[in-house]
DNA sequence: TTTATATAGTTAATATGTTAAGTTCTTTAG
DNA sequence: CTAAAGAACTTAACATATTAACTATATAAA
């Protein structure tokens, strides 16, 4: 491969990584959305609900990164699911700044009843692609989500 | 690994491959999306720039494709990037529904100018973790983007 | 203690994502 | 040839993404 090929790499968008974890993001959550929809959630809402029922309360700082939405969107959210009853907020009682939240009993409802559903989806790629090779893409994903820069 | 644990998987969102795509495409985003502000361009509209100077004059539906951009998203998109001057339309002659995009002189200017600084970045990219692995994460995210769902 | 600085969230403004409806042009069935 | 069905793009409406400015509380420095 001569200078010019390889200068070019990268500007060719099917190398692009950004690119490539769009449309692979896309292909998957295709399948997602719909089941998300049918229960009247957004993908961000729903990854808001999740990260509350896997670690209990958190404030939302900490809602924020690991739902990875920024604090802007996080705050409109959270406002639209408090005032379905979803989720309950309150302020801190060490710290007058932050926002405590937590799944209400329907929010944690709700949660138990999709579950299933995203399950079946998760197993079917986990079927069409095998255990391992998935596990591979997590742990490479997982790697460049260390990345710092430069 | 016992019947519950299997079941509770993907459920943790540290192993949910649409979150971690997130985050490590973030991680990089972070870098690139200076760059593009310098020169006044968002990621997107960034993307129909690179789109349409790697495969040259194209359909709006096929630069929706390429830069992985919804269709009502595009019409804004390139409504804005012709008003200044980066891009022409026009209707195709065979097919009156169909909207040409290309390049304006300008437009391929600001790629010629951008494209060696995010170079830069991916360089360095590739410099922390290896060609190697870079290519079996595009590999993987290629399968995956092929998925029909289910 | 008082002021300066930093932190956590919210609000604002503009751009894009998403789904549905609407337009215009093409193609096809009859 | 004409009406129905389909395709490509646009518009509309609401939700999220992104950056900047703003508010309130906390912490650190003087």
């Amino acid at each position: 491969m001569n200078e010019q090929e390889n200068k070019l790499k990268h500007t060719e968008t099917s190398k692009s990584l950004p690119i490539a974890m769009l449309r692979a993001r896309e292909a998957i959550m295709l399948s997602f959305r719909p089941v998300l929809a049918k229960h009247g959630f957004t993908e961000q809402q729903w990854r808001v609900l999740r990260v509350l029922g896997e670690k209990g309360p958190s404030d939302a700082g900490q809602v924020a990164f690991d739902a990875c939405i920024l604090a802007p969107s996080l705050s409109r959210i959270i406002g639209k699911l408090e005032k379905d009853k979803y989720i309950s907020r309150f302020i801190d009682a060490n710290d007058g700044r932050r926002i405590n939240l937590s799944l209400t009993t329907l929010g944690e409802e709700v949660l138990e009843k999709i579950v299933p559903e995203t399950g079946i989806i998760y197993n079917s790629l986990q079927k069409s692609y095998g255990e391992e090779k998935l596990r591979v893409l997590l742990e490479l994903l997982g790697e460049i989500s260390q990345w710092k820069g430069r």
